[in-house]
RNA sequence: CGCGGGGUGGAGCAGUCCGGUAGCUCGUCGGGCUCAUAACCCGAAGGUCACAGGUUCGAAUCCUGUCCCCGCAA
């Protein structure tokens, strides 16, 4: 990154703290805001966020400001007075950006790294929708805030091919270090003054990247094969898409159509049980899916072949 | 003190309420069957039952304390 400029960084979650991470290898930014640490957590343990926990730990040293309103905080006002920073960086923070901050007098304003090709996939979710939708690539945008929510004009967009195997949190650091590391050499050759920013073309903004809610993480056993294992890998590892065995939640971390070599068509309902040896499968809509790895309540994360040993399961059991 | 589940041979679990030196499904090792096998049959090894203290003739199991893991809710 061009060494002259000067950068404060805002972020809450994983996906920002990786885009930090990758961000300060190449230039430690002047300051970083975060959300307020909180009760969260078992017990009531008040935690720090994920930027929070990064900052104080790997980056010591960079001031930390903790804001409940960074929007409106006299001390990030006047801390990027102080330092003289060129632009803001708000990522995976949580709270919408407003004035006076948004306009505040720098030279480039507030940017921001989303993971998907905007104007696609605006909003919170872009990753877990994409996967959702079963997407083989997703897009990473870097562009200027503004008063719309993920609508401003983009100034660099890169495309990250999925395999089919990946999760959320796989495509998740993936995208932050992307983001991260196709803006610095963009800085790094490029002076401020031959920055373009793109107006996005809203007629184009035709998917929304809702958060989820939980009744979407249920597994619904009467969907395609394809359809639960795309959401499976969407919501993996956290929040996790789940069913119930016997009244106790079962979360299901991997997934995998079963190659069916007859394309096996289930005769029994949906959510039962195909144990056998290996890898057990449950029958869906339109085929069966091989639960390769699962977290039962309670429990820690283990194949689905060790579940199926250690559950006592019966093939007449149904997930629901 | 937010609610709750769990720590038992290499893995996943049962046994804990109703104390009596440990069992299941796998894995591993050896042997057998087979043209062959990840399949099948026979056999074997492998456990301080998280840790500490207590009750008891006797504790995985009851009591007390500690450590660690996880789900929900936030």
């Amino acid at each position: 990154m061009n060494e002259t400029l000067k950068y404060a960084f805002a972020g809450t979650g994983y996906f920002a703290a990786k885009c930090l991470e990758t961000l300060a290898r190449w230039k430690a930014p002047s300051f970083v805001a975060t959300s307020p640490s909180a009760v969260a957590g078992r017990g009531k343990k008040i935690s720090r966020s994920p930027v929070g926990e990064f900052v104080s730990g790997a980056m010591a040293g960079i001031p930390l400001i903790e804001s409940p309103d960074i929007s409106r905080d006299p001390r990030v006002l006047e801390m990027k007075h102080d330092f003289g920073v060129d632009f803001t960086f708000v990522t995976d923070f949580g709270q919408f950006i407003r004035e006076p901050l948004l306009s505040e007098a720098e030279r480039v304003g507030c940017l921001n790294i989303h993971p998907s090709a905007l104007p696609l996939y605006r909003g919170a979710a872009p990753i877990q929708r994409a996967l959702m939708d079963g997407a083989c690539e997703i897009g990473v945008s870097v562009f200027k805030l503004s008063r719309g929510m993920d609508a401003g004009p983009v100034l660099l967009m890169e495309r990250l091919e999925v395999g089919p195997e990946e999760n959320f949190m796989s495509v998740r650091d993936r995208a932050a270090e992307l983001g991260g590391r196709a803006f610095a050499e963009f800085a790094a050759r490029t002076p401020v003054e031959f920055w373009n920013f793109v107006p996005q073309n809203d007629a184009e903004a035709t998917t929304y990247a809702h958060k989820i809610t939980e009744d979407e993480e249920r597994i619904d056993w009467n969907r395609t094969t394809a359809e639960i294992a795309n959401l499976v890998r969407a919501l993996s590892p956290k929040p996790g898409a789940w069913t119930t065995m016997a009244g106790r939640r079962l979360t299901v971390l991997a997934a995998r159509p079963s190659g069916g070599e007859n394309g096996e068509t289930p005769h029994a309902a949906a959510g039962s049980l195909r144990l056998g040896r290996g890898t057990p499968a449950v029958a869906c809509g339109d085929g069966f899916l091989e639960l390769i790895t699962v977290l039962p309540e309670g429990r820690r994360p283990q194949p689905g072949e060790s579940w199926k040993n250690g559950s006592r399961a019966r093939a007449e059991e149904r997930l629901i």
